[in-house]
DNA sequence: TTGCTGGTTGACAGCGCTGTCATTACTGGA
DNA sequence: TCCAGTAATGACAGCGCTGTCAACCAGCAA
C-alpha cells in the first residue's frame, strides 16, 4: 500500500501539518524535525497524492503542451525540453494536439479549445507556433486565467515567451551565401500562419539590400513549409523556361530545402556544384539528405525547457518576460562557392 | 468561477449524488431527471474536477506514454493515436520519456522508473519499443499493479499488447524484390534491443530460403536503425573491394534505407537503376528522399489508438488480449526490375 | 517575577467528488 | 385494499492533503 502523510506523521511523532511543511519546504520547522521527517519519508518511499494535494490547493501540478503542428520533430524536441523542466519541479506534462486550422469559425475554435481546457485544470500551458498567435486560444486562456508561455510568437503580447531571432539568423545565412559569391539567390517562404515566415523573409531581404542586390519578384516563391510545396517552388525556380536560374536557393525550412535538392537531382543539376541550397531548422533530415544541408540550428529543446521552467517557477523566483535564445549556423555540404 | 456539482444539483433541485449518477452514466436514474440534469450541466458548462474525482475514486484519469525511443516520428504518431482514444473517454495523456539504456544497473533502472511512476498515479501506461520488453519497467509496473499495454513486444507476456506482423511484412517485401528479379539481396538489421529486428530478419530469410536462395553472411549487416549505421552498412556492402555487390538492399527501417540511397549517390550508383533499395516503417522521410522509398507502412497511429483504448476501457466492455494490426506495402520508386 | 515576542507545532475544517446505505416513491399481484 | 419488491433518490462520511488559526514554548526585557 502506498504511504500517506499520516503514516509519516505517526512514525515521526509529529502532526500531519508539520510533515506537510517539511515536504513543501515551508519555513518555521526546526532543523532537527525537518531532517527526521525527511528521513522517514524517504524510508517509507512516501510521495504525496497529487489528487489530494490538487484538491486542497486547487493546483494540478500539470502543465499542457498545446500544438497544432504537423512537424513531429519540432514537437518532440519541445516536449523533451519541457518535460525536463517539469521533472525538476515535480510537474508533469500532458500533451494536447488541437486541430484548429480546419475547424470552422472563430467561435467554434473557442469552443473546442475551451472543451479541452475545461476538462483538465492545468496550471499552465505552452503554446507552439502557429498557435502562439491564435486568437481563439489566447482568448480562452485569458478567460480561464491560465498562465501561458508562447513559443516563437509573432507579437509580444503581455505573456512571457521564448523565441529566437529568426530575422538575424536568416540575415546571417544570406550573408554567408553572398560571401560565397552568390548573387542570384532565390528564397522560398514558409507558411503564412507562422510568425517565422515573414521574419525569415525580412532577414533575407535585408542582407540582399545591404549588399546592393535587387530582390527580384521571380526569386521569391511562396511555400508552406511542406516538402511538396518546396518541390513545387523548386520546379518553378529551376524551370528551363525560366530566363535565368538562381545559383542558390534559400528555403526557409529543411523540408523545403530537401525538396529543392531532390528536384535538382531529378533535373540533373548537381548540388552544390551548380546549385547551392540551404535550409532552416536543422531537423534530422538535414543530415540525412545528400549532400548534407547547410542550415540554421534552432534551440528547440531549450525553448521547450525554458517555457516550462517559466511556468513551474515558484513565485519567489524571478519572472522572465521574454527570452531570445541563440541560434547557430550549421555549415555542411549543400552550399559551395560560386565559380 | 467554475461550476461545481453542487451548483448543478441546486439548480436541478436534486441531490449531488443524483447529478453524480447522471454524469457517470450510472443506472437507476429516471430518464426525465437524467435529461434535466444533463441540460443544466451543459448550460452551466460544468465539468467535473478531476482532482476531487480522483481523490474519491483513487483513479487519476491519466494514462502515461512511456518511451525511450529516439524516433520523433514514431512517438509522435503513437501519441496522436493514444490521445485520440483518451479524448473519447475523458482521459488525458501524459508523456514520460525515460533514458534507461545508459542508466546503469538493473536496480538503478528500477529505481528510476519507480520514481517517475510513484509520483504520478496514472491509471495505465503504454509502453513503446524497446521498453515494451524492458524487465525493469515491467517489474515496477507489476509491483505497483498498474495496467499496461505494450506496443510491439517481443514476447507475449500476460499483458495485452498491440503490434503488427513484422515477419510477414518483411517476408512479403522480400518476395516483391525477388519477383523483380533480384537474387543478390542484402539485408541491414536494426537495433538489437527492438523486437522487430529479429522478426524482420526472419521474414527476409524465410522468403529467400523459400526461393531456394542462399543467404550469404556477407549480405547480412548489423545496423541500429540510425542513419549513420545505415550509411556504414551501405559502404561495407557497396565497397569496390566487395567481390560481388548486391543488386538490392533491404534496410530494416527507412532511416537506414535513406542512408543507403545517399551513400549510393555518393558512389555514383544510380538508384533504382543499378541498385534497388527498400525500407521499413514509411516515415515521412520515405517520401522525401529521392527516389521515393518503397517501404512497409506500419499502422503506428492505430497502434497508439488501440493501446490507449484498451487502457481506458470501461470494465463492462470486452477486453482484448492482443491485437495484430495490418500493414501495407508502399510501392514507390526506389526498387526497379533487374534487367 | 511578569509580559512580550517570535519561532515552532498541532487541531480542525474543507477542497469536490463518489461509495455506502438508508429512505422514499412507485409498480403489480394477492 | 394492502404489501411486497424494485426503482429512484438522498444523507453523509471520507478520500489525502493544505490553509487557518490557535496553542505552545523558549528567551529576554522590564
Amino acid at each position: 500500500m502506498k504511504a500517506t502523510i499520516t503514516d509519516v506523521a505517526k512514525r515521526a511523532g509529529v502532526s500531519m501539518k508539520t510533515v506537510s511543511r517539511v515536504l513543501n519546504n515551508e519555513p518555521n520547522v526546526a532543523e532537527k524535525t525537518r531532517a527526521r521527517v525527511k528521513a522517514i519519508a524517504d524510508e517509507l518511499r512516501y510521495s504525496p497524492n497529487l489528487a489530494a494535494r490538487g484538491l486542497a490547493t486547487s493546483k494540478s501540478y500539470l502543465i499542457a503542451l498545446i500544438y497544432d503542428n504537423p512537424s513531429p520533430n519540432y514537437i518532440s524536441h519541445i516536449q523533451r525540453g519541457a518535460i525536463d523542466a517539469c521533472r525538476e519541479a515535480g510537474y508533469h506534462l500532458v500533451v494536447e494536439p488541437l486541430s484548429l486550422a480546419e475547424s470552422g469559425t472563430h467561435d467554434e475554435k473557442v469552443g473546442l479549445v475551451r472543451t479541452v481546457l475545461d476538462r483538465l485544470p492545468v496550471d499552465g500551458v505552452i503554446l507552439t507556433p502557429p498557435l502562439s498567435d491564435n486568437e481563439a486560444v489566447l482568448e480562452v486562456l485569458e478567460e480561464l486565467s491560465i498562465k501561458c508561455v508562447r513559443i516563437a510568437p509573432k507579437n509580444g503580447g503581455t505573456q512571457p515567451f521564448v523565441g529566437m531571432d529568426d530575422e538575424t539568423a536568416s540575415y546571417q545565412m544570406t550573408q554567408y551565401l553572398l560571401k560565397q559569391g552568390h548573387e542570384k539567390i532565390a528564397f522560398i517562404r514558409g507558411h503564412m500562419d507562422h510568425a517565422a515566415t515573414s521574419l525569415r523573409h525580412a532577414g533575407f531581404v535585408k542582407a540582399m539590400q545591404e549588399a546592393g542586390l535587387a530582390v527580384s519578384e521571380n526569386f521569391i516563391v511562396q511555400g508552406d513549409f511542406s516538402f511538396e510545396s518546396g518541390a513545387a517552388a523548386a520546379r518553378k525556380l529551376l524551370a528551363e523556361s525560366n530566363p535565368e536560374r538562381p545559383t542558390a536557393i534559400f528555403a526557409s525550412n529543411d523540408d523545403m530545402a530537401a525538396a529543392v535538392i531532390s528536384v535538382a537531382g531529378q533535373m540533373g543539376l548537381n548540388v552544390p556544384d551548380t546549385l547551392s541550397v540551404c535550409g532552416f531548422d536543422d531537423t534530422p533530415l538535414a543530415r540525412v539528405v545528400w549532400p548534407a544541408l547547410t542550415t540554421v540550428r534552432q534551440p528547440i529543446f531549450k525553448m521547450g525547457h525554458q517555457a516550462a521552467k517559466e511556468l513551474v517557477r515558484r513565485s519567489d523566483e524571478e519572472a522572465e518576460k521574454g527570452q531570445i535564445l541563440d541560434f547557430e549556423i550549421m555549415l555542411r555540404d549543400s552550399v559551395s562557392e560560386l565559380k
